[in-house]
DNA sequence: TGCCGTGGAGAACGTTCGTTCTCTAGTGTA
DNA sequence: TACACTAGAGAACGAACGTTCTCCACGGCA
């Protein structure tokens, strides 16, 4: 196993494992066992856990936004706001689904670790940018902020309630917004 | 000292130190220090650091809610639902906020321990039962679900950005959303 | 005074964790 | 074959944690 099948390989177990359990709650020994990569190899890759929790939020970053924007994107534009609400939606139905993972991370080690916490407002910031491209085609007036207040209030809920039709209570709402006078 | 006062003073330091740093990066021994109270005593008030745990996140539920409950009473009835948003205002802009303690005590422990995810889900019904009855007197058909995920939204944005206009944005949001014909 | 029960200070215990070290087996090369 | 190097398995280390135990001082009561 060489060194970049190594680090893919840890950054999925990593991912899963952290996202399943929290951080703390997860040994360096529990993800060496998990993806078969020596310890050796495993602090070769990351130098130490917070790095590897780092570089698994980057990465998760970059693919959730990418899901998203990807399934935005096959709708037309004047759906394109309410679809966001269907992926939230398919992501809630997901078993397994433990709300979002930079919140958690961030209640976990937000307060200990500058990196992890840069991490999850690059990632806060990046969605908020995103959305905003959507609502900037609407010319309803600040929808962009309502837009990320409802989405981060339905992931919220959702990871404490289970319920995923809680993504539907925010699509009405945000059709509500933009079917205004 | 008695049993009584070194359940508080227990508490009011578990709740400062959990609160600002996480749970289990705070140590008993340091809660024991913070505290002035001995460790004998700690575990005859609470048998071990989860029943401590439950403990707070209990008694800053029912807090929590009674100030909310308190600063909106004083307000004339069509204003009462902006100012949910005006109490969230005052409190992001506390030194120190770091968004729901319950939030982030779920994301932290909710995959480890039954009884921290029971008492999240517990005060999370409590907001949303306390919000439907505000939402209730408007005969805004479901107000009461948008009227949550704005709170949550809130909080949550608020807590990642450190930014308190976050309160702003979703009182508007309410505001149009009390206003639709 | 002598005795008993409680309480505090902190040492001690067993476990777990992040990280490093040791040993050995295997591989490519002269 | 002899050698240098890498990689893996897992032991080992030092620190920190949750929890319990020991020791001693003190106060109420006969």
């Amino acid at each position: 196993m060489d060194h970049d099948e190594a680090t893919t390989r840890l950054l999925d177990t990593a991912e899963r494992l952290f996202y399943e359990r929290g951080i703390q709650t997860v040994g360096m020994d529990e993800v060496r066992t998990a993806s078969g990569v020596s310890l050796k190899r495993l602090y070769q890759c990351f130098p130490a856990k917070e790095a590897l929790v780092v570089a698994y939020l980057r990465r998760r970053d970059t693919r959730w936004l990418s899901s998203l924007a990807n399934f935005v994107a096959h709708h037309d534009p004047t759906d394109q706001i309410p679809a966001v609400f269907d992926w939230l939606h398919a992501w809630f139905s997901e078993p397994g689904f433990r709300g979002c993972a930079f919140i958690n991370s961030a209640g976990e080690l937000g307060a200990t670790s500058p990196e992890v916490l840069a991490a999850v407002r690059d990632h806060k910031a990046a969605v908020r940018e995103y959305l905003a491209t959507l609502a900037d085609q609407t010319n309803v007036p600040d929808l962009a902020d309502h837009l990320n207040l409802l989405v981060e209030g339905a992931i919220t809920t959702a990871a404490i309630t289970g319920d995923p039709t809680t993504a539907h209570q925010a699509r009405q709402a945000i059709e509500l917004l933009l079917n205004r006078p």
